[in-house]
DNA sequence: ATAAAAAGTGACACTTGTGTCACCTTTATG
DNA sequence: CATAAAGGTGACACAAGTGTCACTTTTTAT
């Protein structure tokens, strides 16, 4: 009974991801988006009641992609592959982490869905959270894992590491080996 | 020949770096800091064309006294007394980074003075860029920097290390202890 | 074939933020 | 003591983004 979309929703989603990164939370607009569409604004808000709305709506579709990938941690079974397989994961998915950053500029009271979905976002949030302080603790358990420094400065670091800015483009896989290498063994020589 | 002003540039630009983090650079402007001084909005228009002036003014501020400490490096000859002084100054000037990494942001098309002012930065940057360069020069000659890790990544690895949130609020001294810790040996133990 | 659902549109009224102006206030100095 | 420079203000016209509505187009199930 419907007609087709102009624009598919994973277009749509990939087209905000882009222009979110491009102008922060607050620079992102349905006027910018429906312009890079070639679709007018009011067909936009045929699917979303407001900006707010969208970005939830996209952002609980980046979370889920991210956590599937994530889940997979638990085909392997020691420390050391978990990390080579959480490590390369997350590398790919490079961009949630500044995505997830911009949750707090959310204003939230605006209706019921957005406040719905940031409840969501944030079980997810926790979801992953669980799967990572796992993996954390197996480290910590393989002797793996420096003992003495908290889950959350640990996660944090990872997930910071991969939002070093590479401005003189150094190729993926040597910039991705040297981010691991630095976050496995830090920036000092052995002999401190 | 001149009144008091109502708000000291100092305090001005106090309340635009808070602003400026809680909103984001497209979600500040002149009229939610002119309600946060109590001044009126024209008034900010006597000191400031407008906010990319504004903006690029108070970041040059900043850039300054950071480069004034970053600058008393050279007061310390060995690597390890240089790693532990930029360590602990860079941790007090933790927001620099985000501050810094809203450059992008500024439409610079806007007016002859900020154009001025964004090359202004450009060069404060590079100042800055040196120094830290010269330091990890320093320390890969000393070899207590892993030296096949490439200069931009390193730098790059510090600086992002202070944007590590501190969600759960772990008493300064103990975080600081803790991401030094990560920096200079990474999460790993060295049995690997 | 047609009715109904879904997708899309331009236009309108509204809100928020901008930049400027005429005008007032304070204060140091000749 | 008056005057000019700098600080401050409310008001106005303008620009950009929002949300909604009446209306059109496409599609498919009956």
């Amino acid at each position: 009974m419907a007609r087709e979309r102009k624009v598919t929703r994973e277009k749509l989603y990939e087209t905000t991801k882009t222009l979110l990164l491009q102008h922060g939370y607050n620079g992102f607009n349905f006027t910018l988006l429906a312009k890079q569409l070639n679709i007018s604004r009011a067909a936009l808000y045929k699917h979303f009641k407001n900006k707010e709305e969208l970005v939830t709506d996209f952002m609980i579709f980046e979370m889920n992609k991210f956590l599937a990938a994530i889940r997979k941690i638990e085909n392997y079974t020691n420390f050391d592959a978990q990390f080579d397989y959480l490590f390369a994961t997350m590398f790919q998915h490079k961009e949630i982490h500044e995505i997830l950053g911009m949750t707090y500029l959310i204003y939230s009271k605006s209706n019921k869905k957005v406040k719905a979905n940031i409840e969501k976002l944030k079980n997810l949030h926790e979801d992953m959270y669980r799967y990572l302080q796992k993996f954390i603790k197996l480290g910590k358990k393989e002797n793996r894992v420096a003992p003495h420094i908290s889950d959350e400065a640990l996660l944090g670091f990872i997930f910071q590491s991969f939002s070093i800015p590479n401005h003189f483009h150094i190729p993926p896989s040597e910039w991705y080996a040297q981010i691991k290498e630095l976050v496995s063994h830090g920036m000092l020589t052995n002999m401190s």
